[in-house]
DNA sequence: TCAGACAGACTGGTCCAACCAGTTGACGGG
DNA sequence: CCCGTCAACTGGTTGGACCAGTCTGTCTGA
């Protein structure tokens, strides 16, 4: 087995996990107040100020409200959380069962991978074109190791991204990649019939060193939209 | 003139703001080191707690790496930031143009509202389809006030991102809206043409409740994609 | 000469204690 | 009944102390 290494996770970090998943599973409601600083403190055994840096980082990812002098209140995630709230999203199995939320991923990885894939073809310069070219060549030699495949997937995908020159595509592709697709949550077996399609990957390219937008398009999407599908599947059982 | 409540900011919120805007217009390169916690309180006369919260919200966005023992590197945006990112990029004109970003947003709003739209179509229950009906009412109804419209039309799309029953799009959607979108960047004349086909939105509204995925898509593709080239003529100027 | 152990000077992590600055709500006077 | 006042909250900020890792230069032994 391949070590990782251990995950070392401070006192805000748990006190960040609880309120997170306390706040995304309804424990707390929209628009309730959360107990105070120094009664949160007291109830963890932490220190008031682990306690503020757990809640800074909630604010920033838009699950709660601060406000001076009056409580701490919790908003509604689907209002105001963005979606890097999606690599956070892993424990809350009740509220957003996990096959589901991989669905979702998949299938918005499909929507913006293949814009990406058009725009890539119309707008990359040659460097970026080449780029690509080699990325595919690299995940083709990753052949058969799926886990090395896996990666180098999510590096062709990332240059072409990148070609598009849409910078949101490029931080929504960051969000995705940490999300839920990357925290190894899809077993090996499932992504086998979309990464092994490796001659699909090279017609990919050779669309987008072509300058052929809707080419590469349609064929982007083929190659994104059967994973989804296969997702789709998997929801029903 | 409509007044607006005072934004008030904390001492943190100084600190983040200038980190932030440091790291992001590569002030630090990805893998410098920032100055340690203690340096940074006694350069901003900032107690160092302050500083703490800054970087937890740092962090959190994915701009930095911190280590215990080890100084806090800085890590590359374009690698490690989510999409929340554009949720604060609005001072960092030289390194990105706010008009490209302008068009990658409303790019990036096109292609997730197209495949909401189909996805609404084909998923969403009774209610939902209604609900959608009911917010393209009241958009045109709030014809021709462009800011009550603009305000409609936002929970118009919430609505229908909401249908398609995509966590993932409706996470994306509060990140955009929260962005560069609705930070009163775009002058009111710019949005005029996309908010005054209210035809164009009834017969959306018509398609989704019909459940005619394909014909949904094509309509949404029609309403969304005219301010997007618009945008890139902008930018060619 | 050089590899490796070691010590000290960093780094961030946590805690305690105090005070400032807003908000809230109950209480009492008009 | 209304409205101002004030006390008891809330979060915001500061200072200082200490723990726990990491890094680096130095010094020792081979």
């Amino acid at each position: 087995m391949n070590l990782r290494p251990v995950p070392r996770s401070s006192v805000s970090d748990h006190v960040f996990g609880q309120l997170r998943d306390a706040i995304v599973s309804g424990t707390y409601a929209p628009g309730d107040p959360l107990p105070s600083e120094r009664e949160l403190g007291a109830v963890l055994t932490v220190n008031r100020h682990a306690v503020r840096e757990a809640l800074r980082r909630l604010q920033q990812l838009g699950l709660v409200r601060v406000s001076q002098g009056g409580a701490t209140r919790v908003l509604d995630w689907r209002v105001h959380a963005g979606l890097d709230l999606a690599m956070s999203l892993t424990q809350v199995d009740e509220v957003l069962p996990i096959d589901t939320l991989v669905r979702d991923v998949l299938e918005m990885r499909a929507c913006i991978g293949t814009d990406a894939a058009r725009l890539c073809a119309l707008r990359a310069d040659p460097a970026t074109r080449a780029a690509v070219t080699g990325a595919v060549t690299g995940y083709v030699g990753a052949a058969p190791d799926l886990d090395r495949m896996d990666q180098a997937n999510i590096a062709l995908w990332r240059q072409i991204v990148q070609g598009s020159g849409n910078t949101a595509y490029l931080l929504a592709f960051n969000s995705l990649v940490g999300g839920a697709l990357a925290v190894g949550r899809v077993p090996p077996q499932r992504r086998t019939a979309e990464l092994l399609d490796t001659a699909g990957h090279r017609r990919l390219a050779a669309l987008i060193a072509d300058g052929d937008g809707d080419g590469a398009a349609g064929q982007a999407h083929t190659l994104l939209t059967a994973p989804v599908t296969a997702a789709t599947e998997r929801t029903r059982t």
